[in-house]
Parts: C-alpha cells; structure tokens; sequence
DNA sequence: GGCATATCATTAGCGTACTTATGATTTGCC
DNA sequence: GGCAAATCATAAGTACGCTAATGATATGCC
C-alpha cells in the first residue's frame, strides 16, 4: 500500500464551489436557455462588439477552438452574428443581434443575484480578502503556466 | 443597449483559478496519463476499497453517470476493477489493481507539489483564512442546492 | 515577387460533466 | 408473497474544455 493520499484542503473547495456556482447560475438562467461560459461571451460581445474570435479567446482565457463551438451555438440560437471582416478574410466580427438585447439585461440581473447568493454573510472587508488572496493564487498559478509552452493569452 | 454588466469579481476568479489549476495538474501528471478527476476517483477508491460506484459519486461530488463513464476509462487502463457485490447483484465494487500501486505514489507527490505552488507565498494563517472564507461561500451555495430537486449528494 | 512563417478559424477526437430515460434488482409495505 | 417504489448502473444526447492537424490567408524577409 502506498503512501496515504494528502488531506483535500483548499483545492478541492475552489473546485467545490467553481461547480456550485455552476450549478447556481445554471439554475437561474435555465428559462433564458443561457449556460454559464454563453453568457460571459454575450457580455463579452456586448462590452466591445465587433471583436474577433481570437481576441474574445483572449479575454474569456480559453482556447480557440473552444470560441468556435461556443458562438456555432450562439449563432445557431441567434443571438450572435459572425460577419466578415473588412480586412482580413481569415477572421469574423462577432455581434449581438437584437434579439440579444433583452436577454442581456435579464443577464446582468441574474449575475448580480448569483453572486450576491455566493456572498451572503460576508462582510465587504471579508470580501475584498477573500478576492486579494484569490489573486494571489491565480498568480502563482499563472506564473507556472505562462512559460511552459506557447499559450492562448499574451499573459 | 442594455445596462453594464456588473464587474468581474470573485466568481470569474474562482472559475480561473480552478481552470489554471487542473492545468497545472494535468501538465504535473500527463507521463502518468492520468487526469485529475481519474486521479482524485483513485484516491478515493485507495481511501475505500470496494465502494460502489454510487458511493464514489457521493464523495467525488458528481452524478453516478459521470463515474460510470470515469470507471470505463480507470478500467481499461488497467487501474481499477469492478468486481460483482456479494450481496447486490445491481451493484459493482471497485477495487484498484496491482498495477495501480506506483502510480499512486507519484501521485500524492504531485498533488502536493502542486498545491503548494498555488499556495506560495502566503503564510499559515493567510492559507486558513482562505479555507475558512471558501467553505462560508461553499455553504452559501449548498444551502440554495439542496433545496430544489434531488440531488446527488446527500447534503 | 516569392517563399517561409505566423495567424484565424475549423474539424476531428478525447475527457469530464450534466439531464433524461431505461433496465435490472432490491427494498418496503401491505 | 407480491406489487410499488427506491436504488445501482448504463445509454443517449448536449455542453464545454483541451490537443493535434488542416486550410486559408497575412506578414516578413530576402
């Protein structure tokens, strides 16, 4: 028998609650027929419309190719427009149609209420603690990463 | 055009950071051809062995499916066996194999190795506090899980 | 101008996670 | 003892993330 397993600790809970919260929003925003990643790029998409898939990559920190299959289905919901760019024949301009417009709002109300959920009973000084060692952590995790290999973000 | 969306905050934070995390272990892990989620399922059947898979649903956190399609995997890497349960003929028992062994020691010394290069850089105290304010979040969003259908996890 | 290289996007294929539905038992209650 | 309900596992379909490979175009350098 090897070695005993090392306790679960913090990892498992940010893990715990990233699904949680999932699940959360998900719950939320089931009759807008919106997930969780759809709506960050429809409010990706809404901060600077006309943007690229590469650059909403960027800013979502995923993959490409992940952008792809993301606005293939936001497209095929019609909520988002791929229309080509002046340019560059290789790339699309990402828009938000009209129909968009109201699910939009309905969004960032929901947003605020999911979050305000995950907050409940934390004072705002806790809360801003909370964030700065977050950001602690994410550094370090970023640090490793970036120096790997070739990555999506410029970092 | 609709309202702002709210700003970013804590919730994408967590999201990063376990997206950044589980890169992080799959770059530690990849000559060992394991995920995370396949290596956090060993742990939990070293931990037990002979649970059923339900049961390991219960621990992981994840709906039975998910670990019916983990264990497909497991088992036809040679890790992890199902052998019939004497007094239930529904249900398997899993147990891991000789070839499992080594595997699992390299494994814990990944995890930690990993964890503390999330954790770097902050001190005892501030890693407790952490836990402590996640688990207040966790909790948040448990109570609101619980409640609205049945649930995996018995709460 | 022309060739090598980089970039934008897509396809194909894998792993993880979900919902919903189904089959096979076991359990509970009368 | 027998039937309804719960439980264990699986199947099918969807979403999202990745890697690797490909096609089309842009860019850079000589």
């Amino acid at each position: 028998m090897p070695a005993k397993p090392p306790a679960p600790g913090f990892v498992s809970l940010v893990f715990e609650i990233s699904r949680l919260y999932r699940l959360s929003f998900g719950r939320r925003a089931q009759h807008l027929k919106l997930t969780q990643p759809q709506s960050l790029a429809l409010a990706a998409i809404a901060r600077e419309p006309g943007l690229t898939q590469a650059s909403l990559a960027e800013k979502l920190e995923v993959h490409p190719v992940t952008v792809t299959q993301l606005i293939d289905r936001l497209e095929r919901s019609g909520w988002v427009s791929r229309e080509s760019h002046e340019n560059d024949r290789r790339a699309f301009r990402l828009h938000l149609t009209e129909q968009a417009d109201p699910i939009l709002s309905k969004l960032w109300a929901l947003a605020r209420e999911a979050r305000a959920e995950a907050m409940r009973g934390l004072s705002e000084q806790e809360q801003q603690q909370l964030e700065s060692l977050l950001l602690r952590v994410k550094a370090n995790l970023l640090a490793e990463d970036a120096s790997p290999r070739t990555r999506t973000r410029a970092g």
